[in-house]
DNA sequence: CAAGTCCTGCAATCGGTTTGCAGTCCCGTC
DNA sequence: GACGGGACTGCAAACCGATTGCAGGACTTG
């Protein structure tokens, strides 16, 4: 018993609805209908916006699906076009199944303070994307397009956090905005003499 | 001696052009013009398209400046405006001189295949992020916006490498595409019993 | 030119991601 | 329903981009 769903009795719980299609498909291309994909799916059905690998893993619980394997997953169901993948540059990619509502093209409102990720419709006309494509002779253009900003709810807030002139984005041209990563990292402090 | 520029009798050699401005704006903030700032400077402004970290420090002679050198001052020219970050979603941010000519907003159309990058002028105008804006409540809206494809170079190819099927980025639906990434990541092979 | 800061090189470390390996599970077949 | 092979998983090692503590060196100011 290492397949780690299999740790606990019943790993297919996790599963709320009729996965055909997952399964179909799955079958078409000689994959297997596992449980942590299942689960992984339904984590994906259960939330709106985007979720990070860890995300998933920590709704799953730990226990119940290794990150590695989450991070296979992925990249199989984006294959499989059943999730997209998406990059807000914070550093680790996102992923949002692909249902019949969210197929259509759409981006993200994502708040530079709390990260509170708002979906978006607003897009250029396909004509210029077209037109670029033709301009410098490029085929097969597709875009990255993300909206960063300060959310209603951060607006108010007194500021917690010193607001870091980088974020604000002073002039719009074009460069790449920061989210916000509170992480430590680097070297750990050397112990003092005792 | 540990500062590594000055491990050459001329770290200043890699300057060409007086730098005023930049002197006047570090001296400013109470910062200091060092050999290794002018040198990174000097490397941006001989390349058009936006530099990874790692370029920037191959280019300089890896023995003129540290990586982590670099890396720390990219952050120092991004915050005072010297440079901007951008990020393609390959993994590593890219780097661009701000000058007069490039201080105007633009994008990028980057070449799924060899990563050739071009710059480009195409934008929705600013009207649409302003409704964004004001219809979610949000302040201080920026975007970033990338455009992928296949470069004209690139078409002819031969397909030296297996046209990987997720690149092509099938239906344009804003996901994020995947640049090329040949690295070798992952636990070492184990050694065969002899 | 001396003192105070700011910086740098070095190396350790971090988070995100990938991968070899061996054991497990899924599924078509008998 | 048992069987077998290929797909998959958990585990842990390893890789990569990036960050940071520390001690010594470089810039500035006076």
């Amino acid at each position: 018993m290492n397949n780690a769903c299999s740790q606990h009795a019943h790993p297919h719980r996790l599963v709320q609805q009729p996965l055909t299609e997952l399964t179909d498909r799955l079958r078409a291309s000689s994959r297997k209908v596992t449980g942590q994909r299942q689960a992984i799916l339904d984590v994906l059905r259960r939330h709106a916006s985007p979720l990070t690998n860890r995300q998933i893993h920590d709704a799953l619980g730990k226990a119940d699906c290794d990150l590695a394997t989450i991070y296979r997953n992925m990249h199989t169901l984006t294959e499989m076009g059943l999730v997209k993948r998406f990059d807000f540059g914070d550093g680790s990619a996102r992923f949002e199944l692909v249902t019949d509502e969210s197929n259509h093209h759409h981006h993200h409102l994502v708040c530079n303070r709390c990260a509170i990720i708002v979906e978006v419709e607003d897009c250029f006309p396909p004509e210029y994307e077209t037109e670029l494509a033709r301009r410098h002779g490029f085929a097969s253009v597709s875009h990255r397009l993300e909206f960063f900003g300060l959310c209603p709810r951060c607006q108010k807030e007194p500021a917690a956090e010193p607001p870091p002139p980088g974020n604000a984005a002073p002039a719009s041209t074009g460069a790449t905005p920061v989210l916000p990563q509170q992480q430590k990292r680097g070297r750990k402090p050397a112990k003092v003499a005792p």
